[in-house]
DNA sequence: TTGTTCAATCAACGGGTGTTGAACGGAGGG
DNA sequence: CCCTCCGTTCAACACCCGTTGATTGAACAA
């Protein structure tokens, strides 16, 4: 191989096109994911959409399993809810705010096809275990961990039923409502409690 | 039709084998579809499962989806969250405890076929949607809508994280620390806010 | 006994799937 | 100009699916 001068040899008119095209087909297959999750999401579908064969998908992405980790992949889940014990639970809330306004495509995608692809599932762990490791990190309290879990299970509860499920009651509320709401939730979840109660 | 004295007639071989063989098909179907989803169950695995030819399921069942839909039948979801106020939380505690440990088959196999079959979706709404409904009905609060599907949602995300999703965190706690955690936090949902907190 | 009913099996069809390899056609380099 | 590369298409393969119809054989009725 002689010296290639350029990795991207600027004005290569085909090269670009490719990249269009790629970038198409993966653009389709984000959209046939979580709309349809993976096992009723075709080939077929994903090239139709993108306007080319289903051929040239398979000739780009080498798979079905591998095009849909390639959607999957970079985005993952929510960043780090790292800081002061007392600020977790509003990082948390504002982070679940952008996520019932936007879709969190890849996690949705991740979250309904894992529910059918096993091959998948364990990537999915793999995220929502570090997500958890970090959030228990920031608890003090000796149960950190299932308050952890909890939180996590609590806003992945919460996020399919806004944007999966759908009419499931949270699809039509407020997000500063819902926001408000969780609030004491996640105040009480984060910190050890006081009294329980003294009625 | 010459009067049938009873209409199972006591001793009829043939009619009992036939029940115990439905049943028995029933009981696998109920597996892969938990187990599996409803796509990726087939015809052919619940009949091995069950010891019959495929065939056969489709002449006791009609097809594949009449199949799911009497698996899914009948159980529904948890009961009737009726009761005082301040008994509410306690009830739901109560059930959700027993989703901990005893897996609600006919709950997780609609959840997890609902995100991959769209037939499904409106029946499992329905059943969320009376369960809501029941629920908001307890609650003392002009929000109390938002209040319970934000405890369904709640609900949603602990069982699957527990019973589905597994090594999510939650499948290795203790219930009852589970419970005891989320005791404020169904307090807090089901009761109209106090000074939110006075620091 | 004879005839009927019905649980259960078997082989097959039609369709949809992921995947493959040959072929086309225009852009780039000699 | 020709030759090669490469994005792209096309037709087909092999497989598995849900579903069906004919068929078998044992339990019932007469």
């Amino acid at each position: 191989m002689p010296h290639p001068a350029e990795p991207p040899p600027r004005g290569d008119a085909r090269a670009e096109q490719r990249r269009r095209t790629e970038a198409r087909i993966l653009a389709a297959a984000s959209d046939q994911f979580v709309e349809a999750g993976y096992e009723r999401t075709t080939i077929r579908a994903i090239a139709q959409a993108a306007g080319v064969d289903a051929g040239l998908v398979m000739h780009y992405f080498g798979s079905k399993l591998a095009l849909f980790e390639q959607v999957t992949k970079g985005g993952q889940l929510p960043p780090a809810p790292t800081g002061p014990p007392g600020q977790v639970a509003e990082q948390i809330l504002a982070q679940l705010a952008g996520s019932l306004t936007t879709e969190p495509v890849r996690s949705l995608a991740m979250l309904r096809s894992m529910l059918t692809h096993p091959e998948t599932t364990q990537a999915f762990r793999e995220g929502t275990q570090r997500f958890r490791a970090q959030l228990a990190a920031a608890i003090p309290a000796p149960d950190a961990d299932t308050r952890a879990a909890l939180i996590s299970a609590l806003i992945m509860g919460v996020v399919m039923d806004r944007h999966l499920l759908k009419s499931g009651g949270l699809d039509t509320a407020d997000p500063d409502q819902i926001i408000a709401l969780l609030r004491p939730v996640l105040r009480t979840l984060t910190t050890a409690d006081p009294p329980p109660d003294p009625a």
